[in-house]
DNA sequence: GAGTGGTCTAGACCACCAT
DNA sequence: TGGTGGTCTAGACCACTCT
């Protein structure tokens, strides 16, 4: 049996066939935003793959492809026998690698940085252990409050290897680090990350404007670039009645 | 130019080309595991796609399926002109769609359950938003305390749909909720996680054997089966300095 | 038995990077 | 200029699910 279609005739009208834009992420892309604006609603069957290759004058790999990104998004179901659906639950976006600006500003909020103190110090052990580098070096000691709305929500910690030493107080305050880095052509390809929680220490209570002592989301970060280099390691804590991370999971 | 060969002669000798396990996955499992060991050491440039297929007899999409699957975890980077390599971070596994019981056998500790109650209760407002159910169902309320060799280091507090309403305490301690599950034939697809921090509330410092009124890290989950159907719903609090979540993240 | 997704093959052309 | 990964095609066979 086979499945009418569901969504608008012309979606897929203006395909770009000959520039950069590879022709599976088109399909994704339209199809993600669709489902997510509720054009295609949730529990729909998709057709099966064959038959939208046809329909689009596409070979099965190609759409099968464009469906796949979206069964790892967590937004379509797949069964063999069965076939392609729309999940029913919510689905949240995955934590990225963007920076905490980067997500406030897609939301709609409007961050503002205060830049604490950029300092370059030498490399304690632990520091020197963070950022792979020898004991000494000297590196960027950064520290800045992240405000939405003019409501403070975390402290941004983190250290910069030798490299980055010219960057200044006014460049952090008008963009994110990684909005920064990524002008200076740094790619981030590999991000370890690792999120618990521990009381306030020292100022952090005035700077988050928060009881002395209260609990704290705290993340570690250290990011890398192609070649393994460390690009950026970060203690980030947040305020957790205001902030907190959101996943999907997806089974494999 | 071309690469040497990395991996021992032997390492994929043995592929099992009839059995019912994807070529794909019979090479990407062993290259992880050999890279993961440090068989094939941090930094280390692979063959290109074509000359693995040739060496392997398998077609260029098979062996370039099998990277992905690694590049997908992080665990090599591919660069287009360049080639494929090893990773020199260290990666850890993601946050997976399995219990914490599982989690713990799989680093070697030994998880203990103590099951506090099983109760069946009408679903208040709250709750049945969370199962997606009607205000008024009844439906289980699970709560457990997960200790790794004796030390406290979660309340597990579980809401489970009606379906399930025979499980017993005595099951809950010998097996994690999700093995229990799985074992019944639900397979969970998707899962939406939360994660934050807030101080204990009412008996929780004592159960985890902490001061009262510390910081908790807590993780908030609904999980769905493949019909976008609810299976379970869960609050989780850890002891913050027992236990965190570590992920690695992938640029696209 | 009919329909679906899961896997695999054998090619092709292109964009990017190094030399 | 040669080597690499990124994309795409046009088929094929199989395993699974529903009726």
């Amino acid at each position: 049996m086979s499945t009418d279609p569901v969504w608008p005739e012309e979606m897929f009208s203006d395909l770009d066939r000959t520039g950069p834009v590879p022709l599976y992420y088109q399909i994704s892309s339209r199809l993600e935003r669709a489902i997510r604006e509720g054009v295609i609603p949730a529990g729909a069957r998709l057709e099966n793959e064959i038959a939208i290759g046809e329909r689009l004058g596409l070979s099965r790999p190609t759409v099968r492809r464009a469906i796949q990104e979206l069964v790892d998004q967590g937004l379509l179901v797949r069964r063999r026998g069965i076939g392609t659906q729309v999940v029913q639950a919510r689905v949240s976006r995955p934590v990225e690698l963007t920076s905490l600006h980067e997500d406030l500003t897609r939301v709609g909020h409007h961050p503002t940085t205060e830049v604490l103190s950029v300092e370059h110090v030498a490399a304690d052990e632990d520091a020197a252990a963070r950022l792979q580098v020898p004991v000494g070096t000297v590196i960027s000691r950064i520290r800045r409050v992240r405000s939405a709305d003019g409501t403070p929500m975390a402290i941004l910690e983190n250290l910069l290897p030798p490299e980055f030493a010219d960057i200044t107080a006014a460049d952090l305050e008008k963009q994110g680090l990684y909005e920064m880095l990524r002008a200076r052509g740094i790619t981030i390809k590999i991000a370890n990350q690792t999120i618990g929680a521990r009381r306030t220490h020292g100022d952090e209570h005035e700077l988050l404007d928060i009881a002395k002592g209260s609990p704290l989301l705290t993340m570690d970060r250290v990011a890398f670039d192609h070649g393994g280099r460390v690009v950026e390691a970060g203690h980030h804590c947040y305020r957790p009645d205001l902030y907190s991370f959101e996943t999907t999971l997806v089974s494999r």
